[in-house]
RNA sequence: GCGCCAGUAGCUCAGUCGGAUAGAGCAACGGAUUUCUAAUCCGUGGGUCAGGGGUUCGAAUCCCUUCUGGCGUGCCA
């Protein structure tokens, strides 16, 4: 982190010079070229401080830091910045370093091994994937790998809401379709049922299995059969999707657990110590707006039964239980009038509200020949995260899912996935990886090898493009960083997508392997040696195969 | 009505947390391969950062307000 190096430098040169300086400012890195490499603002900041003018002040710092041998040029500039200029030299080494460092670049103990949830996907149980959970996948789990690879201790996990209402529909949609089998005449399917193929599909199964048995027992057993094996077969299928999409979590944890093992009334009863909970109209309600919600919520309807708000405060009381320092939760844009009250209940059970986390990820409109597919849940009409893999490929999927930030809607133009082209991100990036790969092979027919490599023939890399490669290169742990704390994969996608562009546009002017001239090809196979770890991590932060050849 | 998210080039979006002349890609047009992969590169045009006000040395970024779009606002999940 250059940034990190700079400021150091400032807050010493201040220190020797008696100058007074508190940390408000910035070291960033300026638009204009010729504006240096970095800049700073910190005479201008302090300037009032030391009563200075900003100009005087500057000056004066960069006399300093003149005196430094990692930079070329230190200068002042109009209103008062501190313009930096770093050595070749220093480029150099850190070139150096990050190819010593290998897979590991850019990993760090930032995270300082703070415990992580993260709950993503959490689809229910009762349909196969569809692409609202494909980008829940994507943002979810390269979130996690990019926190594990910065430091944090990260778990992934997926809540199953294998109980309650929505699975009893689920097993009559079954029945339904089962009988049917048979020969009965269901007549109009009902309109809450599930439509979707896939129900007859189970039902289809079920009777491979079973045959007609199912009728000679209560109705009462036959549905949770059913219901049992459509959770199972399910459950089965998600996992299936995730794997094909190289998305697997640490846990799963179920709803119908979390109620026989009784935590429901757990923290019902802590709500009730709390005296937070009251009875009316013979339901149970939670005093939620002595939290902040806008009004009380149900908690036990009047049929007895526990609205979906119990199991969910019940599954919170356990992430705070287990002892996660950060838990985030990665939901739909649907739920964001939901949050106030579970975070009611996080206060009235007495633990930190502030460690809650919560991601909205906005919808997805898919797009073809420029049409938005139009998709309707009740007619069974969804494209899933199945059809869309087979279609468009993990690598692409999963791209398009992270390159965008999450508040955004995201369009997801289905021809240009597809496309093997330079309009499509995807191969642009790992093309750009291939390439490399391809100019070391040829590097090595020329028997131009890098063993042994003198960091003094570096000094051949000093055209601009190479040391403004190389300033990427080195920004990237900083990336990672700011990534991890702002839960913006994002930032990886367009990362992973510049770098790639300076190696096309490197490549299309420098002869990088040269037999004729091994000096210089040594140095900047050296550079694109460095530039192919990188962009390797980086896919592989993705979950972006990284391919030698195209 | 209230709440949340968004509004930046014709289109899709960035913008490193308040910095200097707001950036890419696509689309349009014009160029570049006797070459380490043309799945690439170079050039040209394109902007009232939705509108207005405020905060300060300085605003796309922070505050207020208006407008537009999406979503939410169940004893459904």
């Amino acid at each position: 982190m250059i940034k990190e190096k700079i400021r150091k430098d400032i807050f010493n040169v201040a220190k020797q010079l008696d100058i007074h300086c508190n940390d408000q400012f910035m070291v960033e890195v300026p638009n204009l070229k010729t504006h240096g490499d970095f800049s700073s603002n910190v005479a201008m900041v302090n300037s009032r401080l030391n009563k200075l003018k900003p100009m005087e002040l500057a000056e004066k710092l960069a006399d300093g830091l003149k005196k430094k041998k990692d930079y070329r040029k230190v200068e002042v500039a109009k209103p008062g910045f501190i313009n930096f200029f770093l050595a070749n030299s220093f480029y150099h080494k850190m070139l150096v370093n990050i190819v010593n460092a290998g897979d590991t670049y850019g990993s760090s103990d930032y995270g300082k091994k703070r415990k992580v949830l993260l709950e993503f996907v959490s689809a229910n149980p009762t349909g196969p994937l569809n692409v609202v959970s494909a980008r829940a996948a994507a943002y979810g789990d390269t979130l996690f790998r990019v926190m594990t690879f910065v430091g944090f201790h990260a778990f992934r996990e997926f809540y199953i809401n294998d109980a309650g209402n929505q699975v009893d529909i689920l097993a009559e949609s079954v029945e339904l379709r089962y009988r049917e089998l048979h020969g009965e005449r269901v007549g109009e399917f009902p309109p809450e049922a599930y439509h979707g193929e896939y129900v007859r599909d189970l039902a289809v199964r079920l009777n491979a299995q079973e045959g007609s048995k199912l009728f000679h027992i209560s109705e009462k057993d036959r549905l949770e059969k059913m219901k049992l094996f459509a959770l199972e077969e399910i459950h089965k299928m998600q996992l299936e999707s995730l794997k094909r999409f190289d998305v697997t979590f640490e846990n799963w944890m179920s709803e119908k657990k979390l109620r026989q093992e009784g935590i429901l009334e757990e923290a019902l009863s802590y709500l009730a110590e709390a005296k937070c909970t009251y009875e009316s109209d013979d339901a149970v309600w939670f005093s939620s707006s002595k939290f902040g919600d806008e009004k009380d919520r149900v908690l036990i309807k009047s049929d007895g039964n526990p609205t979906y708000f119990v199991p969910d405060i019940a599954y919170h009381l356990t992430k705070f239980q287990r002892g996660f320092d950060i838990i985030i939760d990665v939901l739909g844009p649907d739920h964001h009038g939901y949050v106030p009250r579970l975070k009611a209940a996080i206060q009235a059970l007495g633990h930190d509200v502030n460690k809650l986390e919560i991601v909205y990820l906005q919808h997805i409109n898919l797009f073809e020949q420029g049409q938005q597919v139009k998709m309707s849940k009740r007619a069974g009409k969804i494209i899933t995260m199945d059809e869309l893999i087979s279609e468009v490929g993990k690598d692409a999927a999963r791209y398009f899912f992270i390159d965008r930030k999450p508040s955004s809607h995201l369009n997801f133009d289905l021809e240009l996935a597809k496309k093997k082209s330079n309009e499509n991100p995807v191969y642009y990036c790992q093309y750009a990886h291939a390439r490399i790969a391809s100019i070391l092979k040829k590097a090595k027919n020329d028997k131009i090898t890098l063993k042994k490599f003198d960091i003094k023939n570096l000094k051949k890399l000093d055209k601009p493009d190479e040391l403004s490669i190389i300033k990427h290169l080195i920004d990237f742990p900083g990336v990672l960083i700011l990534l991890a704390d702002n839960r913006e994969p994002h930032r990886l996608a367009s990362y992973t997508y510049e770098l790639a562009g300076m190696l096309h546009k490197y490549y299309a002017v420098h002869q990088i392997s040269d037999p004729d001239n091994l000096e210089l090809s040594q140095s900047r196979l050296f550079l694109i040696t460095a530039i192919q770890n990188v962009l390797a991590i980086s896919l592989h932060l993705m979950g972006i195969s990284a391919p030698k050849k195209m």
